[in-house]
Parts: C-alpha cells; structure tokens; sequence
DNA sequence: GCCCGTATGTCAGACTTCTGACATGAGTCA
DNA sequence: TGACTCATGTCAGAAGTCTGACATACGGGC
C-alpha cells in the first residue's frame, strides 16, 4: 500500500480531496435536478440570472465555469422552452443581456430549494465557524491559483 | 446587486465556492498537462495505478470519479499507446489487474512533479494547520453528501 | 444443484462540452 | 480618420463523457 513516494499521496492530497468533494456534490445535485428535468449547468444559469439580471452570454459562461460556446447551446435551449430572453439587437456593443422569464423564474423556485437542501445537508455537521473558516480556506486557494503563477516577492 | 434573497448567494455559498475552486485547480492542472500531451483523467489514471498495482477498470473509474465506461475507453488508448498493461485473461473473476510499464511510470514522473507544483502553489498562503483544517471540513462533506440523505437521529 | 442479485468488461449511440474560426462592435492611440 | 486590440456572439467540427444494453463471473439462499 505504500511503495510510491515520488508521487502524490492520494489520501491526503488537497487538490485530489477538492475533486472528491466537487464530484460528489456534482452527484447529488445531478440527482436532485434530474426529476425536475433540468442539469447543473442549466440550473446554474438560472439562478445566476436570478441574482444578476442583464447578464451576457459571455458573463454567464464565466459564472457558471464553462466556455461562451457551451452557454450559448444552453441559452438558445433556454429561449426555446420559454425559460430566458434575449433582445434581438444588442442596446450597446455585441452583448445580449438575458432576463428571466416567469416561467423561468417558477422553475427555478422549485430547483433552488432542491439545491439549497443539498448544500445544507453537505453542511449539516459543520458549525458557523468552521463554515467561514471554509470560506476563507477555499477563497486562498482560489486566488493562489488565479493570480499569477509564482510572484516571486 | 440585491433584489434576490429567495435563491442561493452565490458570494458566499460554500457549493458554489467549491465548485469554483474544482474549477479554478482544473483549469491549472489543464495547462501544465497540456504541454505534456496529457488529460487530467489521463494523468489521474496513472497516478492511481502507481499508488495502487493491479487496481481494475472499475476501481480505477472509482478513483477518478468517472463511469466504467469512460475509464474502458481511456485505458484502451493507454494500452495502445504502451503506458499501461492488462493480462489477456482474468486471475479471478471480471476484474481484470492494470499495471504501469516502465514508459508510463517514466511519463507519470514529468506529470507528477508538475501536478505537485500547482498543488503546492494553491496551498502557498496556507500553514500546515490550516491545511490539516482544510482536509478536515473537505472530509466531512464528502462523508455528508455520500451517506444516507439526511439520517433522523 | 439452481436461481438470483451484484459486480465487472465491453460495445454502441447520444449528449455535452470543448477547440477553432469568423464577423461584429467598442475603445485606444497615433 | 484609420489601424490596432479586445470582447462578444455564433457556427462548425472534434473530443470526452454519459446512458443503455448485453454477456460473463462470483456469491448467497432456497
């Protein structure tokens, strides 16, 4: 069980640890939204519009962590099911900002009391300190990795 | 900014940091792999079977949070391209035991210690207790999302 | 012994997302 | 004004992953 150690130890590793939680957070919501009939990334879309109105294709795709092509397949899925709109000119620029529907706003409704259950469940055995002590601990290794690589100081 | 409390808060929901943290380290770890000819799964696979002689396809889609299926796909091309061995026939049962060659523990090598860099950058602002912390409150999520829904004490 | 549930390996098709490419519009600067 | 850069929307094709299906192998209960 331990003849490798020029490698990474699984067990303790952060970064594999990080992908083991995204992936079965990643599980469980597929597995709420499912029976509503709607995907993560859908779902994300929503709520995204849902506390940012007006927001780009481009900006969405951003938001929800996948390319503006990607968005823009959804987006056009979206209009089609009456869920999202977009104006048919750009007021300024190139960017169409999207808006949600009633009938997107309902469904989202639905959904996101589904993903809050999850997110609560997933926090169910950790008090408010360690929540925030979360916060900070994923915000750090999310600059550290977004800024640039290696500053020396 | 603020006309949608009935959602989720996206700044400070710990679902949606984390899947913007997953997201940040994948993209990292897609631009070191990248040059190296290499995929995440790719490197992932390796990685596990280094650690672990003779794991099978399913415990290795297991450990890479993929489907069988997938795991069958990419260890085909594995195969083909002689990174990795499987017997013709199974000892006992399906489960047929995948090893490394010598070719693919020498390219895991090159990938390991770039996968190391960009682990140890994201954890550059944190102490050895923080990150113990860290693997704590990563641990009790998966353990949350993974057991039974929400057990009634 | 025999049936059944579970786990595995594998093939085939569909779906989602990505990369590459192109055109449009805004801003900067000479 | 004109050239350049950047961001955006969109189309087309490629790549990766998933769902569905089937055959095989082990183990338990009857």
């Amino acid at each position: 069980m331990s003849q490798g150690e020029s490698g990474i130890e699984l067990d303790t590793s952060l970064g594999y640890m990080l992908k083991a939680a995204a992936s079965a957070l990643h599980s469980a919501l597929e597995a709420v939204l499912k029976p509503l009939g709607m995907t993560i990334t859908h779902y994300s879309c929503l709520e995204l519009l849902a506390q940012r109105p007006g927001l780009s294709n481009s900006e969405l795709a951003r938001g929800t962590f996948v390319t503006r092509q990607s968005m823009n397949v959804l987006l056009q899925a979206l209009e089609r099911q009456g869920l999202v709109v977009r104006p048919a000119q750009a007021p300024v620029g190139r960017a169409l900002p999207t808006e949600l529907t009633d009938r997107g706003r309902s469904q989202l409704k639905v959904a996101s009391a589904a993903v809050r259950r999850v997110e609560q469940n997933m926090l169910a055995g950790l008090d408010a300190g360690e929540q925030e002590q979360m916060r900070r601990l994923l915000t750090a290794c999310i600059a550290a990795l977004t800024e640039p690589p290696t500053p020396a100081t």
